[in-house]
DNA sequence: GTTCCGATTTTCT
DNA sequence: GAAAATCGGAACA
């Protein structure tokens, strides 16, 4: 059987923790129903040196000080209006990180996911960060909570080097071309981040 | 099929 | 007041 990872297990460079989290399973029990997931989709966030990092700029403010805080717990960011996401804090206290949880394939509960979704199904169930906080019924009143309890991530077999790929991040507003996105190869869960191949959209940018 | 645009809340300057 | 670690729907080809 698998047993929740240690706190240990977080505490070690954040992107070595991204790629190692690869096939473990995340497991929320929020309210009455339980759902779980194999993640097949990270991203790591350093502290100080990403500019992509909500701790980059200016150390500790209300909403990243979590990722200061202690390893293996709930890091949980709403933007945009709409969208939660579910990071896990990685480093020692007092250093910054934590590993954002990009796609999951459903393995438990899909039923459950599937009503979160408000009927969305497939792939389109959890192949995204604020898909994934959804279907798990993750919300900001998870951040800094410490996993074991609502929120879980047990341990599974490592996933083979050959099966994993990595890639710039997505999304992010500078620091996107650092490799420090993780996914499993040829799963049909991993978000694509944009449709096929090509360069980042740019929208919003003229001459 | 692909591409563009808007939504809507929290956080920070 | 402005921007944000995104998603889903509408428009166009």
């Amino acid at each position: 059987m698998s047993r929740d990872l240690a706190a240990s297990f977080f505490a070690r460079p954040t992107p070595e923790v991204a790629r190692l989290l690869l096939g473990k399973v995340l497991v929320s029990a929020v309210g009455d129903a339980v759902v779980a997931g194999t993640i097949v989709e990270t991203e790591a966030y350093l502290g100080v040196d990403d500019p992509g990092s909500h701790a980059a700029t200016k150390g500790i403010t209300a909403r990243n000080r979590v990722m200061y805080g202690p390893p293996g717990r709930a890091y949980v960011y709403f933007t945009y209006g709409n969208h939660h996401m579910l990071n896990l804090v990685t480093e020692a206290e007092g250093t910054a990180g934590a590993v954002l949880v990009r796609a999951v394939e459903p393995v438990e509960g899909v039923e459950v996911m599937t009503a979160r979704r408000h009927g969305r199904a497939g792939h389109e169930l959890t192949n995204g960060p604020g898909k994934v906080a959804e279907a798990f019924g993750v919300t900001l009143a998870h951040n800094g909570l410490p996993l074991g309890r609502e929120l879980r991530v047990l341990d599974a077999p490592p996933v083979a080097d050959t099966a994993v790929g990595t890639s710039g991040r997505v999304g992010l507003a500078s620091g996107h071309e650092l490799p420090l996105r993780f996914y499993i190869a040829g799963n049909g869960y991993v978000s694509k981040g944009r449709t096929g191949p090509k360069p980042p959209k740019r929208r919003k940018e003229s001459a």
